[in-house]
DNA sequence: GGCCAGGACACCA
DNA sequence: TGGTGTCATGGC
Protein backbone atom coordinates (compact mmCIF):
# COMPACT_ATOMS: atom_id res chain seq x y z
CA UNK A 1 0.00 0.00 0.00
CA UNK A 2 3.28 2.48 0.81
CA UNK A 3 4.56 1.41 -2.41
CA UNK A 4 1.44 1.68 -4.80
CA UNK A 5 0.73 5.31 -2.54
CA UNK A 6 3.78 6.92 -3.78
CA UNK A 7 3.79 5.03 -7.26
CA UNK A 8 0.68 7.06 -8.23
CA UNK A 9 1.69 10.17 -7.78
CA UNK A 10 0.20 11.84 -11.11
CA UNK A 11 -0.48 8.50 -12.57
CA UNK A 12 -3.14 5.95 -13.61
CA UNK A 13 -3.63 3.38 -11.20
CA UNK A 14 -3.77 0.82 -13.90
CA UNK A 15 0.05 1.62 -14.55
CA UNK A 16 0.91 1.53 -11.04
CA UNK A 17 -0.35 -2.22 -11.10
CA UNK A 18 1.89 -2.96 -13.71
CA UNK A 19 4.57 -1.42 -11.73
CA UNK A 20 3.52 -3.48 -8.33
CA UNK A 21 3.33 -6.68 -10.27
CA UNK A 22 7.59 -5.91 -11.66
CA UNK A 23 8.35 -5.31 -7.85
CA UNK A 24 6.47 -8.14 -6.77
CA UNK A 25 8.36 -10.55 -9.65
CA UNK A 26 11.44 -9.16 -8.14
CA UNK A 27 10.48 -10.47 -4.60
CA UNK A 28 10.85 -6.31 -3.58
CA UNK A 29 7.86 -5.48 -2.03
CA UNK A 30 9.12 -6.05 1.76
CA UNK A 31 10.84 -3.37 3.22
CA UNK A 32 14.77 -5.18 3.49
CA UNK A 33 14.62 -6.28 -0.45
CA UNK A 34 13.67 -2.61 -1.49
CA UNK A 35 16.44 -1.36 0.68
CA UNK A 36 18.89 -3.62 -1.02
CA UNK A 37 17.90 -2.37 -4.15
CA UNK A 38 20.18 -0.98 -6.18
CA UNK A 39 18.82 2.74 -7.85
CA UNK A 40 18.62 1.48 -11.14
CA UNK A 41 17.48 -1.80 -10.52
CA UNK A 42 14.27 -0.37 -8.87
CA UNK A 43 14.06 2.51 -11.61
CA UNK A 44 13.70 -0.09 -14.39
CA UNK A 45 11.24 -2.11 -12.02
CA UNK A 46 9.26 1.09 -11.48
CA UNK A 47 9.30 2.53 -15.15
CA UNK A 48 5.87 1.58 -15.89
CA UNK A 49 4.24 3.69 -13.75
CA UNK A 50 6.18 7.19 -15.02
CA UNK A 51 8.33 9.63 -13.47
CA UNK A 52 10.68 6.22 -12.47
CA UNK A 53 13.53 8.24 -11.52
CA UNK A 54 11.80 10.72 -9.68
CA UNK A 55 9.42 7.65 -7.73
CA UNK A 56 12.61 5.59 -7.48
CA UNK A 57 14.30 8.25 -5.33
CA UNK A 58 11.05 8.66 -3.24
CA UNK A 59 11.18 4.81 -2.40
CA UNK A 60 14.30 4.80 -1.43
CA UNK A 61 13.80 7.42 0.70
CA UNK A 62 11.32 6.09 2.39
CA UNK A 63 12.65 2.58 3.04
CA UNK A 64 15.96 4.15 4.11
CA UNK A 65 14.11 6.86 6.72
CA UNK A 66 12.00 3.38 7.93
CA UNK A 67 15.04 1.55 8.37
CA UNK A 68 17.06 4.23 10.33
CA UNK A 69 14.48 5.07 12.58
CA UNK A 70 12.40 2.14 12.93
CA UNK A 71 14.52 -0.72 12.31
CA UNK A 72 12.93 -1.28 9.11
CA UNK A 73 9.87 -2.55 11.45
CA UNK A 74 6.79 -1.11 9.16
CA UNK A 75 4.04 -2.33 11.06
CA UNK A 76 5.85 -0.53 14.18
CA UNK A 77 5.84 2.79 12.53
CA UNK A 78 2.23 2.58 10.88
CA UNK A 79 1.34 1.45 14.58
CA UNK A 80 2.51 4.99 15.76
CA UNK A 81 -0.49 7.68 16.56
CA UNK A 82 -1.27 9.29 13.25
CA UNK A 83 -0.75 13.01 14.01
CA UNK A 84 3.22 12.44 14.49
CA UNK A 85 2.97 9.53 11.94
CA UNK A 86 1.65 12.24 9.17
CA UNK A 87 4.12 14.19 10.34
CA UNK A 88 6.99 11.76 10.38
CA UNK A 89 5.76 11.22 6.61
CA UNK A 90 5.12 14.60 5.51
CA UNK A 91 9.45 15.19 6.51
CA UNK A 92 10.22 11.92 4.10
CA UNK A 93 11.01 13.60 0.55
CA UNK A 94 8.43 13.02 -2.03
CA UNK A 95 5.79 12.62 0.78
CA UNK A 96 3.26 14.78 0.26
CA UNK A 97 0.05 15.60 1.84
CA UNK A 98 -2.05 13.26 -0.19
CA UNK A 99 0.07 10.39 -0.23
CA UNK A 100 0.76 10.65 3.28
CA UNK A 101 -3.18 10.73 4.52
CA UNK A 102 -3.28 7.56 1.42
CA UNK A 103 -0.31 5.98 3.37
CA UNK A 104 -3.03 6.93 7.05
CA UNK A 105 -5.77 5.49 5.06
CA UNK A 106 -5.13 2.64 3.35
CA UNK A 107 -2.17 1.19 5.32
CA UNK A 108 -2.71 2.08 8.78
CA UNK A 109 -6.47 2.01 8.21
CA UNK A 110 -6.66 5.53 9.99
CA UNK A 111 -9.60 7.80 9.81
CA UNK A 112 -8.30 10.24 7.91
CA UNK A 113 -9.57 11.79 4.42
CA UNK A 114 -8.04 11.52 1.59
CA UNK A 115 -8.23 14.56 -0.83
CA UNK A 116 -7.36 14.10 -4.28
CA UNK A 117 -7.65 15.96 -7.43
CA UNK A 118 -11.01 14.31 -8.46
CA UNK A 119 -12.41 15.03 -5.21
CA UNK A 120 -10.92 18.70 -5.56
CA UNK A 121 -12.54 18.67 -9.29
CA UNK A 122 -16.08 17.25 -7.86
CA UNK A 123 -17.03 19.73 -5.07
CA UNK A 124 -15.41 22.90 -6.90
CA UNK A 125 -17.63 21.93 -9.68
CA UNK A 126 -20.30 21.80 -7.20
CA UNK A 127 -19.56 24.99 -5.77
CA UNK A 128 -19.10 23.44 -2.41
CA UNK A 129 -15.66 24.55 -2.37
CA UNK A 130 -13.60 27.27 -4.21
CA UNK A 131 -11.00 26.11 -7.01
CA UNK A 132 -7.99 27.31 -5.07
CA UNK A 133 -9.27 25.79 -1.80
CA UNK A 134 -6.07 24.52 0.13
CA UNK A 135 -5.86 20.52 0.76
CA UNK A 136 -6.30 21.07 4.61
CA UNK A 137 -9.36 23.27 4.26
CA UNK A 138 -11.32 20.52 1.55
CA UNK A 139 -10.35 17.74 3.52
CA UNK A 140 -12.12 19.04 7.36
CA UNK A 141 -15.22 19.33 5.14
CA UNK A 142 -15.40 15.83 4.90
CA UNK A 143 -13.84 15.34 8.13
CA UNK A 144 -16.24 17.34 9.90
CA UNK A 145 -19.33 16.01 8.10
CA UNK A 146 -18.67 12.36 8.19
CA UNK A 147 -18.13 10.09 10.96
CA UNK A 148 -14.39 9.44 11.39
CA UNK A 149 -14.81 5.68 9.84
CA UNK A 150 -11.63 4.13 7.77
CA UNK A 151 -13.72 2.12 5.97
CA UNK A 152 -16.27 4.28 5.17
CA UNK A 153 -13.83 7.38 3.99
CA UNK A 154 -11.94 4.56 1.61
CA UNK A 155 -15.23 3.75 0.15
CA UNK A 156 -16.49 7.64 -0.09
CA UNK A 157 -12.95 8.11 -1.85
CA UNK A 158 -13.07 5.19 -4.67
CA UNK A 159 -16.92 6.80 -5.05
CA UNK A 160 -16.19 10.22 -5.92
CA UNK A 161 -12.97 8.58 -8.21
CA UNK A 162 -15.67 6.35 -9.63
CA UNK A 163 -18.39 8.94 -10.65
CA UNK A 164 -15.32 11.03 -11.96
CA UNK A 165 -13.83 8.69 -13.93
CA UNK A 166 -17.11 6.84 -15.66
CA UNK A 167 -18.31 10.40 -15.71
CA UNK A 168 -15.76 10.95 -18.58
CA UNK A 169 -15.33 7.80 -19.84
CA UNK A 170 -18.69 7.25 -21.20
CA UNK A 171 -18.70 11.06 -22.74
CA UNK A 172 -14.82 10.46 -24.14
CA UNK A 173 -15.89 13.24 -26.48
CA UNK A 174 -18.14 15.86 -24.62
CA UNK A 175 -16.54 19.24 -24.68
CA UNK A 176 -18.68 20.40 -22.22
CA UNK A 177 -18.41 18.08 -19.61
CA UNK A 178 -19.05 20.09 -16.67
CA UNK A 179 -16.12 17.83 -14.77
CA UNK A 180 -13.62 18.07 -17.33
CA UNK A 181 -11.14 20.34 -16.61
CA UNK A 182 -7.30 20.18 -16.25
CA UNK A 183 -6.39 18.12 -13.05
CA UNK A 184 -3.59 20.49 -12.47
CA UNK A 185 -5.46 22.98 -12.18
CA UNK A 186 -5.53 25.41 -15.06
CA UNK A 187 -8.06 26.49 -16.88
CA UNK A 188 -11.15 24.66 -18.33
CA UNK A 189 -10.87 23.87 -21.74
CA UNK A 190 -14.82 24.43 -21.90
C1' DG B 1 1.69 13.01 -32.91
C1' DG B 2 -0.83 15.48 -29.36
C1' DC B 3 -3.17 15.25 -25.07
C1' DC B 4 -3.70 13.73 -20.52
C1' DA B 5 -3.22 11.07 -16.10
C1' DG B 6 -5.63 9.70 -8.32
C1' DG B 7 1.78 14.70 -6.84
C1' DA B 8 5.78 16.72 -5.14
C1' DC B 9 9.10 20.00 -5.44
C1' DA B 10 12.17 23.78 -6.95
C1' DC B 11 12.23 28.18 -8.58
C1' DC B 12 10.62 32.74 -9.42
C1' DA B 13 8.00 37.11 -9.06
C1' DT C 1 1.67 33.19 -1.58
C1' DG C 2 0.68 31.80 -6.09
C1' DG C 3 2.12 30.45 -10.75
C1' DT C 4 4.99 27.52 -13.63
C1' DG C 5 8.20 23.95 -15.22
C1' DT C 6 9.98 19.33 -14.45
C1' DC C 7 9.82 14.52 -13.90
C1' DA C 8 8.27 10.18 -18.07
C1' DT C 9 5.49 6.32 -19.46
C1' DG C 10 1.37 4.52 -21.74
C1' DG C 11 -3.43 4.71 -23.55
C1' DC C 12 -6.48 6.90 -26.57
Amino acid sequence: MVVGAILTQSTAWVNVARALAQLRRAGALRPAALAALPAARLARLVQPSGFFRVKAGRLRAFVRHLVRRHGGDLTRFLRRPPAALRAELLGIPGIGPETADSILLYAAGRPVFVVDAYTRRILSRHRIVGRRVDYGRLQAVFMAHLPRDPGLFNEYHALLVRVAKEYCRTRPRCTRCPLRFDLRGRRPRV
